[in-house]
DNA sequence: GTCTATAAAGCGATAGAC
DNA sequence: GTCTATCGCTTTATAGAC
């Protein structure tokens, strides 16, 4: 990979805050109510500029999901390297995840049918680094069900859903919305009742 | 009251026909890409004949949550009489909204902003019927939690909230999109994911 | 109340000059 | 590549005849 030249760091820059801007606006209201104005005003560019970077609006979120599943990447990876039983490792990354999302840092999937949903699927980057995601949470699983850590009673794919649905999970929101917790007590109340249940 | 008269009778089924028709479209794609033609298509009526009926693509809306708000009133009710502990009923009602939401009959809560949220919050009716249902299920909560039934260490509210989250949680949706499971099995699983956690 | 037709506004995306 | 200006379409909502 030759040294990027000046101009194209000033590019790829340019790039970064319209992948920032996104990234907020769809965690904060969701594809659907984003509009490309909001982003380039965000950003303080024209919308034909930025139309020259990315093909479409579903192109643009596509953009942000992948950058969100690389960082979860690099967590897994550290966490990877502590020395922690499989369960841990998922609990830390679950706390993790709510932290993200705590920040206002979470794109929110599309739960729904949406445009971005079928866009998501032919996406070849977007799918490869939710593949491998999968695959290193997959192994974590079934680490965990094998030493006792997780039921067992429950498939591998439903932990893993689980797992992803807390990470936007709307309970966490409306905790904050309400003012009454720091984030960090939100955060274990939400974990211990993941992992733990509603009932002891 | 008095009995209503033959043409009311009609007017009424034809408001019940379109709340139908926005409670489908609101269960399977949301309130932001449902559209005003696309329930008059459903009804088979004409788009100004609806707005007779209903000021607002959000009024529609609220009628369509305020009904399944009462149903859930009526399921509460009925669990009331029943002779089981709090924390069973609390238990019974999860399943009960999860086969209503497996049913493609839950319209999914404005999970991020939208112009639902407002006009809801500001609907007396809606606002009632889901503050009876939260002081219902409060109750419910603080009784299983003096059983020892559920965690005491988890604030009601945040039991409710999460009881709330888990009638529409996307992990179902997936779940039966990926037709690997009977519809009860999904149920008892994510009943014990909430109830008993993902670690035994 | 129901219809057809249309207004009014917002949206994603693009043309064309620089 | 960036801008201004605009296209073309969809959407919510309403006017006016019956």
């Amino acid at each position: 990979m030759a040294r990027p030249s000046f101009r194209e760091q000033v590019l790829q820059a340019r790039e970064d805050a319209i992948v920032d801007a996104v990234n907020r606006l769809l965690a904060d209201k969701g594809f659907d109510l984003m509009t490309v104005d909001e982003v380039v005003a965000e950003v303080g560019i024209a919308k034909a500029s930025l139309y020259k970077h990315f093909a479409s609006k579903e192109e643009l979120a596509a953009a942000a999901m992948v950058r969100i599943l690389e960082r979860t990447l690099q967590e897994v990876d550290r966490l990877a390297q502590q020395p922690l039983a499989p369960l841990e490792r998922l609990r830390e990354l679950a706390r993790w995840t709510m932290r993200v999302q705590l920040a206002g840092q979470m794109p929110s999937l599309p739960a729904q049918n949406s445009s971005l949903r079928a866009a998501l699927l032919s996406h070849k980057v977007y799918m490869d680094r939710l593949l491998t995601l999968s695959d290193r949470l997959g192994e974590w699983i079934a680490a965990a069900q094998a030493q006792g850590g997780l039921r067992t009673e429950l498939p591998p794919e439903v932990v893993l859903y689980t797992l992803f649905a807390r990470a936007c999970d709307p309970v966490l929101s409306l905790l904050k919305a309400g003012g009454q917790y720091e984030d960090e007590q939100i955060v274990e109340m939400l974990v211990l009742t993941c992992f733990g249940g509603l009932a002891p």
